[in-house]
DNA sequence: CTCCTTTTATGGTCCAACAATTGACTTGGT
DNA sequence: ACCAAGTCAATTGTTGGACCATAAAAGGAG
């Protein structure tokens, strides 16, 4: 068929028009409702506790499957932008993603990319120090009473109770992080500090020496924002988390060191 | 019927049997099988590049349809566990969540929180120093080869190129970011830089003298991290987004008077 | 009015079938 | 032996329908 052969030769475009085409990346039909509705969401068309149309509405004004349109929300709600309810009057809400679910997501990401111990006291040592400023600023009365509150158990468990020391620092972070009132930096300490805790449970580190370390330098932190004074609590928070920094390289090299 | 009534009387416990039974939250059939995979994806189970079971094997080794099925794999997708291909020799194979996809996250949190910009700004002054630090210090040639080229489109759109330098600025800072050998820092820094060229694309910053000013305190930087300076690269960092905020803050008062 | 039952709209689950995709395999020609 | 085209088979993509489970409103009995 030398003719059918010529056409399609004639339709393949020389290497040279060839630059102008990316790879054509055929989208899945959830994935384009998901977009569509994310795009409505985010339009303000359905704004936080809204309902969006049932399935079977979605059936009928898109014209996919219910399948297709359950996947969609699945998509939907692993993002934390709906919230799905079974039952008469039931459906898909409109909700805000939760400092958890993105928790959950830096984790993942965390854990995919093999983050390691250093990396992530690196990132507290970027975050700490403006934390605690704003958190000196910004706190109110009711955010100063959590953190005394959560400082007492963190003295008492400093005594003898490591696991719990661990988990009620990682309760303190986020406390501090709750009272700088912005809820990014929220988000990620309270991200930083989760990954901080499962890391030091398995490192077994927390000796005694370090938990009186910690207690004291929060003491000191707090005392700052108890007195609102916000450059003292930046400068504070510099030298804890500098200090913890330098002890925790110390002893991951002297657990190298006894591993030989 | 008494009897059964009698039954269910009896079946009821006291009130002050209730404390123990917190809210029962019976899970979809598709979030079982999404976490169950999750864990063992995390455990090591499926490294990443490994081949899932096909989906119909899924339906044979857990039981469900293959709708259900095919929502946790949906779900394990929207958190970039998986990524799924059709065709022979398809099926999901293991991968790990991206720096997009992340940002992804984090501007849904963002834009779900009504996240100000001023309060991106603060977690810039937050992040930036430190970025620079560990940039000077773990730098490539190659990173280093990457900034100068986009310092240099910057130095060129600055002069009347508005939007260009804008987006110039945001690739400047993920750059930055990325010579920092730093995964979180580097996603996160990517994230807050894509949402500040939204916002001040949004708000018409960017004028010629404050480009001028971020060119200038660049250009210092990037001589820093080229000596491998990293103190010096974390002072000049600190100086130069302390200065934009409080430039971009007295540009905001003064928006707000011109709309009086 | 209060409590229980019924109704009913909604998501949750399953099944079966077919379409679309895609890479390996086969075939034929040179 | 090599290359191109066509064929094949396994897998995801999509649809339609049916039924179950759930939960809140509506209705009825006391």
């Amino acid at each position: 068929m030398p003719t059918v052969t010529a056409t399609k030769l004639a339709l393949v475009p020389p290497p040279d028009m060839l630059g102008e085409l990316g790879i054509i990346d055929v989208p899945k039909s959830c994935d384009v409702l998901a977009e569509r509705l994310r795009q409505q969401i985010l339009g303000g068309a359905y704004p936080p506790g809204a309902a969006l149309p049932t399935e079977r509405d979605l059936v009928l004004a898109t014209g996919l499957s219910r399948g297709s349109v359950r996947e969609a929300l699945r998509i939907l709600g692993a993002q934390g932008l709906v919230r799905t309810r079974a039952g008469r009057y039931g459906g898909s809400v409109v909700s805000r993603p939760t400092d958890a679910l993105l928790a959950g997501h830096i984790n993942l990401f965390a854990k995919g990319h093999s983050v390691s111990l250093s990396a992530l006291v690196e990132a507290r040592q970027a975050l700490e120090p403006m934390v605690a400023y704003l958190a000196a600023r910004n706190r109110t009365a009711a955010d100063l009473a959590t953190l005394q509150r959560i400082s007492k158990r963190l003295d008492a468990a400093a005594l003898d109770d490591a696991a719990g020391f661990l988990e009620e620092n990682a309760n303190w972070h986020s406390a501090l992080a709750a009272a700088s009132h912005n809820d990014l930096l929220r988000a990620f300490t309270a991200s930083i500090s989760g990954l901080m805790l499962e890391a030091s449970r398995i490192e077994n580190f927390a000796s005694a020496h370090i938990r009186m370390l910690v207690t004291r330098a929060h003491r000191r932190i707090l005392q700052a924002i108890d007195a609102q004074d916000a450059d003292a609590a930046r400068r504070r928070a510099e030298r804890d988390v500098q200090a913890y920094a330098t002890y925790l390289e110390a002893a991951v090299v002297a657990a190298g060191r006894r591993m030989k």
